[in-house]
DNA sequence: TATAAACACGCATAAACATGCATTGCAACT
DNA sequence: AGTTGCAATGCATGTTTATGCGTGTTTATA
């Protein structure tokens, strides 16, 4: 289905339109847009400024960009990596059974993962993250549990005591926690001691324990250990992942899953 | 199938062509249905008036729009009345002074004036509205404290015990309640028990209260209190809301702050 | 540090809009 | 017939909204 440009719009036919291209683009660029509807840049602007007052966007220097996106520079985005993200995550969702408990992490694998998740599941979320929260509001067929706390901007979700302390209050049956490395002798890592006890203290809570990692992500290690090897039973990669790197995970007990291919 | 334009038609034939031309072309322009119809503006105005008001599509400046099955019930709030909210918003935030502990509440509203709140203000915002949270995160200079518990999708923040305890463990400078109703007698209104006990504690966890309120909430009432006319300190108005409305609550103890004109 | 692009803000203008009022046409009733 | 009631309409009035432009500021980048 291929959006048309509309030469004449109504300014809220603009406004929807600019989310929907945000939907399926990731981002905007005033000029262009300007130049779409034909209409002067303030208004484009103007457009914008609302949007991202209604928390439907973020504006950056040069456009906006929808709020589940990361806030890197605009021009230095790369739609590929939502794609590869997006085939993760579709692969990841193949591990939910109907009617289970789930724990998810920040980040914007996590994100994805959210977003595809199957609708009218009868699945209950537990997520420190407002991203993944905001998402699962949206949908249907989801009780969602918002942990709370203090929230790291730079991670994007609540850690610290309070939200261990409420994590270690639930049980899930499967727990998402988002990734910093992974390497199969170690285990999993990240770069925040204080994001390390956190997903640890889901791991603790949860019975399985699936992660979801970018190419770059496996085999490196990081500066704070999160859980041994022993502790994870899934492992969603990326299908260009070499056949060796594979089974020096399945040789210790972890059952690899591998997306399909990125079509770009 | 095109359907041919009706040089006479009776108001009924009108709008019922109307409906149709909304779901075959996703929108009509006033000026052109004037035309198509051979009356004036004023008559197809009146149309589009009714047509509204029976919930069978949105009027927006310049024409209406068919109401997307998409867009649920939530989502809509949240486009509505934009520039409006704006206004209000930017005047809002000019009781934040530099330093404090702000309570911010869920809704449309509220998310305008997080998203206007002034960046690096030294700022610590509690909030249960994964909304107001992820606008905040995107941007730097604030302190943010989640509030966690169970999502009422149809609020789209966290609710229940757990929040509410949650929210007695906090001590803020500023409450930003999100109001259903208000009304200079009996005070602050709200729709649903739950949420208006959720309120309260906001209220109760604060030194000050800010209600901001766009106009058809003022002087309305609702099914739930959340707390009397004493116990706000600070109204904040649409530009339009008349000298007698605005007098009844100065009378009552409420400073009432008037936004400017909306005019972007 | 210099420079251009992107941006915010106020202002002016025109279109779109709401509202009250007078007019028209038509049907029903005395 | 007369006229009463009603709905639809158009017009005049004042208000709101959208837009583009000029000015000055901020931001990104060489």
């Amino acid at each position: 289905m291929i959006k048309t440009m509309p030469n004449e719009a109504l300014p809220q036919e603009r406004q929807q339109w600019i989310l929907d291209r945000l939907r399926s683009h990731g981002r905007v660029v005033a000029v262009e847009l300007a130049e779409t509807f034909q209409v002067s840049e303030d208004s484009v602007r103007r457009d914008l400024r609302e949007l991202a007052a209604q928390g439907l966007c973020k504006r950056v220097y040069g456009g906006a960009l929808p709020l589940s996106a990361a806030s890197t520079p605009l021009k230095q985005r790369r739609s590929e990596h939502g794609n590869r993200k997006l085939a993760l995550a579709r692969k990841a969702v193949t591990l939910v059974r109907q009617g289970q408990v789930l724990l998810i992490d920040a980040g914007s694998t996590n994100a994805a993962i959210a977003a595809a998740l199957p609708e009218r599941f009868d699945l209950t979320v537990v997520t420190n993250a407002p991203d993944v929260a905001r998402i699962l509001i949206d949908r249907e067929g989801f009780e969602i549990l918002l942990i709370g706390g203090r929230i790291d901007t730079s991670i994007g979700a609540a850690v610290g005591a309070q939200a261990i302390q409420e994590i270690g209050r639930v049980r899930a049956d499967l727990c998402f926690p988002g990734a910093c490395a992974i390497d199969s002798l170690h285990g999993l890592w990240s770069f925040d001691s204080e994001e390390a006890l956190l997903k640890r203290a889901m791991i603790e809570a949860s019975g399985e324990t699936v992660v979801v990692v970018t190419q770059e992500k496996l085999g490196s290690a990081a500066t704070h250990q999160i859980a041994n090897i022993e502790e994870i039973q899934h492992l969603v990669i990326e299908h260009a992942v070499d056949r060796a790197s594979r089974l020096v995970f399945s040789a210790r007990g972890v059952a690899v899953h591998r997306a399909d291919a990125v079509s770009s």
